[in-house]
DNA sequence: TGACTTATACCGTCCAGACGGTACAGTAAC
DNA sequence: GTTACTGTACCGTCTGGACGGTATAAGTCA
């Protein structure tokens, strides 16, 4: 999962990293309601205390997932935009993957949508716009940019909703790819 | 708020379309986590007893929602794609408007979409269903109709989101409605 | 080298408050 | 009598968080 480090002393990377792997399967998997801290610290193989020892509050645990999110989100920007499979592709399927490190991040956020929190807002709208601003510099008309990061973010929300990857994605996916090709710089 | 029938004896339309107006107010001003059973009682201006009476749990207050919600998204597709404004377009600007009846449904429901509970997935997942066929009862080309209807999800997250319509949205909107006009039924 | 101090990374227990839900007696309109 | 509530009192459980204690490694100074 982790990227582990030289391995310092515990048992797999280090205790801030794998409570907020916890804390992201637990939003995945049974969604926010289930995601307490001592079920968090549980899933870690941690104790509460332990757990509270790196986040001083739950609020603390938040922005500690937002922090990752957006950190990973400038990265994930730069390799898929610079990526082979072409931008526009790169952009779409991965809106429909899970199981993928940045894609659970960000479903993960997307699952603390609900809850009014301003920072989570706006750490989303943020990674839109960041990638609105890469797809712009791979397409011409900002029009068609835009067109494309809905596409993408309309197949977030069907990935929120369970919603497994169909024939008609792909079509929807081809389609977009010629409709940016025909507008590439 | 509500279409008020011819007015029974009670405040303001009946106990239980009270409470589902509650309940729909606190979720989209202040969040799911807010939506406590006091809270929606408050809201209500009804005792938890009363509440209670209408709904035998929270659970009960759910499946509620997702009634009206359900109930409302039929007529919803029916009125708006027979809309002399066209179908795509009405479809599009619904997804960006917050205050109006069917638009604050679908934004409740979609606050609860974080909750992994498959009730409320089912039935968001079904009214995607029912837009994309009315969408392609005007858009020969079901690929299109899969575009557009991703593009208005999009936007629907971005309101999820706060996020508020700007011009790039009217000029994507623009395109959209160009393109089911040149594969138009 | 050993004694003392500091910092970090935890563990385990406890607690106040919030929350969902029950129970029930009473009221008012039809 | 039935329906639609109000209002209050109450209960069990869950939850966030505080707190005190422990283990270990690293540094400081004699």
């Amino acid at each position: 999962m982790e990227a582990h480090q030289p391995d310092t002393k515990h048992k797999r990377g280090s205790g801030r990293d794998r409570v907020l792997d916890a804390y992201i399967d637990v939003l995945l998997t049974d969604g926010v309601a289930a995601a307490t801290l001592d079920e968090v610290a549980r899933r870690a193989d941690i104790s509460k205390g332990g757990l509270l020892h790196h986040f001083k509050s739950k609020d603390d645990l938040v922005e500690g997932l937002l922090a990752r999110f957006t950190a990973a989100n400038i990265i994930e920007v730069e390799t898929t935009l610079a990526s082979t499979d072409g931008a526009v592709l790169g952009y779409l399927n991965g809106s429909l993957v899970s199981g993928e490190q940045f894609a659970d991040l960000y479903m993960a956020v997307l699952r603390l949508a609900g809850s009014n929190d301003p920072r989570v807002e706006g750490a989303l709208r943020a990674s839109h716009e960041a990638w609105f601003n890469g797809l712009k510099q791979h397409i011409e008309d900002p029009t068609i940019a835009r067109v494309i990061q809905l596409i993408g973010d309309g197949m977030y929300l069907h990935t929120l909703l369970g919603g497994k990857r169909t024939p008609r994605d792909d079509t929807a996916i081809a389609f977009a790819h010629r409709l940016a090709q025909e507008n590439s710089n």
